[in-house]
DNA sequence: TATTATTTTGCAACATTATTGCAAATTTAA
DNA sequence: TTAAATTTGCAATAATGTTGCAAAATAATA
């Protein structure tokens, strides 16, 4: 599917910026943040539209969020079926310290985890850190 | 253990700033963003000196980092053996979404996750989201 | 296709958050 | 008590994020 059919599907006014995004994203390997993207874009749109494409993509479950310790949250395409306020992505990311490559393990499930009496589970997140295949 | 003895124990010189700051992570219930702190300090301390300490204290092992969506890194009081650069804190952390209380799940083991050939595991982090045992 | 309605964009202005150098103050070592 | 080492606060600067609004682009309609 390219960047055109996504956008429609998810009903989406076909713009220059998201589609410059979309293929961005559909060029790299791994997860991208907002700098990423930016600097990517070499000056052809501005900051704000990157924020505002960010956020719209990630309501209508086009692009998922990865948590970050350097205040930096990291942005990666969804699969198949992730819609409105409604991601399934419970796959692994790998961010490896050698390239600073952060990928989404597709095939790699989060583990279930057992929580304390009285906790109800929405949404689980798992970062692995380590060093990836290319690197090792 | 006191936080003065803390900070010894870390070979920290002891100062007014690290004291606060470590006093108001043993009061606090969850885990704490930087402008936690910041509000916290009511203007007692520079908004630097806050960044330099919490730089120091996870540096040392005292506190430990949690990745979020927002922009927003957390940290929160390591246990014991936490060293220089070595952390072990394995533990599932769980953000609730009706207080928005982040908190370390000291006795929930982050599982095992079984990685594809060639990538090395170092450090996994795990956020849960859901609701917590107060706000049920 | 031409016109209109709707949505998106870029800009400017502003707000918040983070980093750095350096002198003064504090803490530790002698 | 004094000297050395470390830490702090301030100022300046950079980086990041938000909002309002008019112009431009897109989609819907005739
Ligand atoms: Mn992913
Ligand atoms: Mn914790
Ligand atoms: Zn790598
Ligand atoms: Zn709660």
């Amino acid at each position: 599917m390219n960047a055109q059919d996504i956008l429609k599907k998810y009903q989406l006014s076909v713009t220059d910026s998201r589609l410059s995004v979309l293929q961005i994203f559909m060029q790299a390997g791994g997860a991208l943040s907002h700098s990423d993207i930016e600097s990517r874009l070499k000056g052809f749109h501005d900051r704000v539209t990157v924020y505002r494409t960010l956020q719209t993509f990630a309501e209508k479950g086009i692009i998922h969020q990865i948590p970050t310790i350097d205040n930096a949250v990291l942005y990666a395409l969804c699969k198949e079926d992730c819609t409105d306020g409604h991601h399934h992505d419970n796959h692994v990311h790998f961010l490896c310290t050698e390239c600073e490559i952060t990928t989404c393990l597709d095939e790699v499930v989060v583990p279930v985890v057992k929580l304390p009496r009285g906790f109800r589970q929405n949404d689980v997140k798992m970062i692995v850190t380590g060093v990836c295949k290319s690197c090792k």
